[in-house]
DNA sequence: CGTTTTTGACCTGCGC
DNA sequence: GCGCAGGTCAAAAACG
């Protein structure tokens, strides 16, 4: 049985991350059922919302999906209602489906999803006592569509030298240029 | 030989 | 309750 802890975003592993920034990433509702407003900027269980990545010139490279509908359980039982970690799905064109963002992952499942040609991949970090995970999912409308979900927060630093978010991001403009 | 991947089984939530 | 879909487990295989 999982267990889960306090909904925190993904950490940051740089200084220079602009991914989540308060200029570059301006959450909105996709979904206004369950929307709650709260000035962290997090999201509940229940809430979706995109947002873009602008590149340094501020222009929109990249949308971003966060959270997804219909993947939290009531909370009708008693007193422990579970909390998930939120969900930070980022969409991006990329020829490759593992795009490396200087953490170490094991697969620990591959599903086929509906609707869908490609199927979906679990990685989870290997450190020691981090349980993140995340799932890589190519678009079968899009063939140039990588989408990649990251839910929990790294109780580690990376573990290779001088990789962090902003080297993904510098790759995926690489890509997104075609 | 330790680590990672593969892959079918298993589990759980949800709609009918 | 049953079936479906998504998510996870774990044993065996593959890999370096």
């Amino acid at each position: 049985m999982e267990e889960y802890g306090v909904p925190i975003p993904l950490q940051p592993s740089s200084s220079h991350l602009t991914l989540f920034s308060a200029n570059t990433f301006t959450p909105q509702p996709v979904s206004t059922k369950h929307h709650t407003n709260n000035s962290s900027g997090l999201l509940g269980w229940n809430e979706t919302a995109k947002a873009q990545v602008l590149d340094d010139h501020g222009v929109p490279r990249r949308e971003i999906l966060i959270g997804s509908e219909a993947e939290r359980k009531p909370a009708t039982k008693k007193r422990e209602k579970k909390v998930r970690t939120p969900r930070y799905a980022f969409q991006t064109r990329s020829q490759v489906d593992i795009l490396d963002d200087g953490y170490r992952w094991r697969k620990y499942g591959q599903k086929a999803v509906k609707n869908n040609k490609f199927s979906r991949s679990y990685y989870r970090c290997t450190y020691q006592g981090c349980n993140v995970k995340k799932q890589v999912q190519r678009l079968s409308k899009d063939e140039g569509i990588v989408v990649t979900t990251y839910e929990g927060m790294h109780t580690h630093l990376v573990g290779k030298s001088n990789d962090n978010f902003e080297r993904i991001l510098n790759q995926l403009q690489v890509y997104s240029s075609f």
